[in-house]
DNA sequence: TGTACATCAGTGAACGCGCGTTCACTGATGTAC
DNA sequence: TGTACATCAGTGAACGCGCGTTCACTGATGTAC
């Protein structure tokens, strides 16, 4: 933290501009061997020989591995974050169904488009390293906001359809009143809990794809596939 | 493979003896250092130094660092595979319902207690390592086969309840034959196609759960809110 | 505008570590006659 | 049963590699007077 920079994040001075540059480049560089060799294989002298700095220099830049491995983390996140805000905004607001199933394409072209960073996301934690829960929540959480604010809307203009028991059980209940209270959100018990499943089946269907569960060649038609679950969860959820 | 080996796996001589057993140690003490520091960082040193003998002595058992590995996916799907079944038999074999629960629960209570290994299966692939198809998709199938096992079963007993719309899309029709004709089943596409993704969802659930992507405290009553799941996946899957 | 000083970026060497894998070898255990 | 030979398990040294991190340093860029 330079005591030269500014409130707001401007940038003034050169040398603060190629510094910024240079962290910049840091993380772009740190992003492709994530693509290319995975979380667990990220190495700061790797990033630095692709700088073309001696190792040491990153240094100067980010003070560890895992600060380097924070920073690309929130950087996935909020990369996965834009495009599932810009593809449900591209949908009308009252078109609740619609902006469901536009979320949860932009969740699976990330994912597709990007797999080592998905998995760095939502795979197998990486050994040793503990995500700090101040920087990396907001960022984190913006996929399931917006699943949430979608079910809230279309709840508020009673649109969401409950189907099946709507009573559940108690401590399950206190948790779901404390998510509303945190989100500012009014969808009632049961559709909040379906929600959840529905949020974590969305993720579980484009794990299973990205990952290759699905057996080589089982789907031909992982396209048809995926839309057909996009209809059966968006059902589920109430939509 | 040594040339003494026999046919149905009996052990004869002491010397063979000894070899199966530190063969089994190996796999143990992989699986340790799995569960304790994760797939990327298992090292053939590290099982050499825990068994009490030098590095390269290790080769006379495994091949390299790949074979282990791969003997470690196999023991872990049929450890997980074994939990199933035993799950699933334990209750009679017309409660469908009670079978997918039983199924969903053996799943998730394994992943819980082998949160490690169950990375390795399920989680991000090892980066650098393609598990030999000709040696793991047997193992690797085993839950899906007992999920579909159960809903064929009910379908033929004329109880497995097809909600929702029944028409699949044709390339999406001709993969769930060919999946039919593998499995020797007879549950027709729409309920097939839920059928897959109650098995995605399921994994899903569990995933977030085992890797945390629940946020930590956000569910203090994380039983409830499975056995939720576990019910709403059923209604979905027909049960 | 010009100079003296402070700040910063980047260097290069070093520390200590662990890894996978190969190779020639010593001894012990088994096998054939 | 006894001996000669083959097979195997395990040793120890070595190859070449990459890693994270520290540290004293040089030289360029900025800042204060």
């Amino acid at each position: 933290m330079p005591a030269t920079s500014h409130a707001g994040g401007e940038i003034r001075t050169p040398r603060e501009r190629a510094r910024a540059q240079t962290i910049a480049d840091i993380i772009g560089l740190g992003r492709r061997h994530l693509a290319e060799r995975g979380a667990a294989a990220l190495s700061l002298r790797a990033v630095a020989r692709d700088l073309g700095v001696v190792s040491s220099a990153v240094y100067r830049y980010v003070g560890s591995r895992d600060e380097l491995l924070t920073l690309l983390l929130v950087d996935a996140y909020n990369d996965l974050g834009d495009a599932v805000d810009a593809a449900v905004k591209a949908v009308p607001a009252e078109e609740f169904r619609g902006r469901f199933a536009a979320l949860a394409r932009a969740v699976r072209g990330w994912a597709l488009r990007e797999p080592a960073r998905y998995g760095l996301l939502f795979g197998s934690p990486v050994p040793g390293y503990q995500a700090p829960a101040e920087r990396t929540t907001a960022p984190g959480t913006r996929v399931v906001i917006s699943l949430v604010q979608i079910l809230d809307a279309a709840h508020r203009a009673a649109r969401l359809a409950g189907r099946g028991p709507s009573a559940v059980p108690a401590p399950l209940a206190a948790d779901l009143e404390a998510i509303r209270r945190e989100l500012g959100v009014e969808v009632p018990d049961a559709l909040l809990a379906r929600g959840t499943l529905v949020w974590a089946s969305l993720f579980g269907a484009v794990s299973f794809e990205v990952f290759g569960q699905y057996g080589a060649g089982t789907f031909s038609a992982p396209d048809e596939l995926f839309e057909h679950h996009i209809a059966v969860l968006a059902d589920l959820a109430g939509l």
